[in-house]
DNA sequence: ATAATTATTATAATCATTACAAAGTAGAAA
DNA sequence: TTTCTACTTTGTAATGATTATAATAATTAT
């Protein structure tokens, strides 16, 4: 258990969101999960087990809630599905094309830190970056597997 | 007309590309839509004018292909659906939350510029970056238009 | 011209997400 | 405790973007 249920409370309640069994379990979920950026799929089959009655809609409006408020940030990488990250803290991510997972990635970049308030003039309320390509570990497989001898 | 036809017909047969009537249209659209991200539907709409038997389809089809061969670029910014860039240099994008413009944004930024081949150690296929908030303008006429005085 | 390949079209299917209304829950007021 | 009210959760249906599929049309090669 890396957070505590009493903690994950306090943070609903000063965010002004009532801490019921679901927020708390859903919010629990994403901090037991901080490197998975979940799709709103994995947290609702997995809280399935605990909670059997469990909507998917409820799921859907918690995090819809949590991101409106801020306690959760959005990552959009896929283009499919939405994902949910607990660490609302400014990053980037790296999707890789063979493994599918997603990489966060810390760039020493003004605006990727959130630092900028501006850019060209505009003004900043939210900074998005992501990678796609391939990560160090399937790079490093990928002459190990070789492709097939198939036909030629 | 920025681009003629000539052009682009040799841009997708470099490609390796069928230049047909169809794709040619859609190509012609996107070199004429330079700031506007058009969505599938937008390419769609416009063009039906010109080609009233054109099928939604295709428009899929072929933007897809497009993107494939590296011919345009995808944004994905809105979380709704795709849109699609002629200019494939790398290049941010702003979404403003108020008049939905979508502005190209350049950064110095060796990531950002596609300079960088690795980051964090994992390859580097594609990089996409955008911002969401205020534009110059909206922000501007912020303050001319209040919004109502309705109650309080 | 005929056959084979490729492109286009139309329709149906899929998948993520949202809308909506009914049923449940918790707390305040009586 | 009972009743009232507001909010939450649930289940189902609707929406909207995209893809799958199969039929038709057009192009290319034989």
């Amino acid at each position: 258990m890396i957070t505590n249920m009493n903690i994950l409370k306090n943070r609903l309640m000063e965010k002004g969101i009532k801490p019921t069994f679901q927020r708390l379990k859903v919010l629990e979920y994403l901090s037991n999960n901080l490197k998975n950026h979940p799709t709103v799929e994995m947290v609702y089959e997995e809280l399935l087990k605990e909670i059997p009655t469990l909507s998917l809609t409820t799921v859907y409006n918690t995090l819809n809630n949590f991101l409106e408020k801020g306690l959760v940030s959005g990552v959009i990488i896929t283009g499919t599905e939405a994902r949910y990250d607990f660490d609302t803290k400014y990053h980037h991510h790296f999707l890789c094309k063979i493994c599918g997972k997603i990489i966060d990635i810390d760039l020493k970049c003004g605006y990727a830190l959130g630092e900028k308030r501006t850019v060209s003039g505009h003004r900043i309320d939210e900074v998005h970056g992501y990678f796609k390509g391939i990560c160090k570990n399937c790079y490093k497989n990928l002459g190990t597997k070789p492709k097939g001898h198939s036909s030629s």
